[in-house]
DNA sequence: CTGGTTGCAAAATTTTTGCACTGGT
DNA sequence: ACCAGTGCAAAAATTTTGCAACCAG
């Protein structure tokens, strides 16, 4: 529960009260858009102001902590900076879901990065479309 | 040149002139911004306003003429719709390359959200990292 | 003609910033 | 105690909207 403390620190960024709870309204939400931080951190510490999630987000994306996900039509979501994966992303409800980026993706966006002497540092999948829930949602 | 009416009219849009310079100023940049969009329209046509700009790139958009194309902490690019590919994005400079999208990318996918029960639409590959003018600028 | 489109200005949203105060290390 | 981090309010930036005039079909 606290290791995101060291995670910070080992950041160069201080172990605050906001930091660590932006942090879990992230993990417990898994994606989730500035304001749906704000709403939900909100509820366990009232006091904190959404200046202070904006300079945080910027911050923690810029060391890595988190990663931004853009998503077309829609505001951008921020997940925790875990292993290489592509998201699944709902047209209808927004919601994200990961799943694991494999090795034929990854090889092959590597060749087509080497074929055009691009320094390749990331990748972002991002595959739209309608969830189960959604489906069975629309045909009833 | 004049190939945009016909695809503004098939889609319900009318095939204004602000439409048509916009949607040949992003063919000539390839990727554009809402602000470059307009900086560079204003160029021949100055008095296009940006709420123009603005509504225009909502309605073409919705009708499947533009296609957004989010990117990681900058502004939204839009494209004209074309074939499905995906994109270099320079970090450095922000510029897009497209590259086609192969079948190898294409088939994993399709079986990653078919495993999900997912009702895929499309699909959405950035690849992060130097291009190639950017990384010989860097190391002068 | 006439309904969609434009331009302008105003409004709404979203994000950033300045600065005094606070709190982590 | 020091300096990064916070909160508030104000400012800046971005996007949307209302409405009268306009123009493509």
């Amino acid at each position: 529960m606290t290791g995101y403390a060291e995670l910070l620190k080992e950041k160069g960024l201080k172990a605050t009260f906001q930091r660590m709870t932006i942090l879990s309204v992230i993990e417990r939400m898994g994606h989730a858009t500035v304001d749906e931080i704000y709403e939900s951190v909100l509820e366990t510490h009232p006091t904190l102001s959404l200046a202070t999630v904006y300079k945080n987000i910027v911050a923690m994306v810029g060391q890595g902590v988190l990663v931004e996900v853009p998503i077309s039509g829609r505001k951008s979501k921020y997940e925790l900076k875990k292993s290489e994966h592509l998201h699944l992303i709902c047209t209808e409800c927004g919601e994200v879901e990961d799943r694991p980026l494999d090795r034929v993706i990854g090889e092959d966006t590597r060749k087509i990065a080497e074929n055009s002497s691009f320094e390749l540092q990331g990748r972002q999948v991002n595959l739209y479309g309608v969830c189960a829930k959604c489906r069975t949602a629309l045909a009833s």
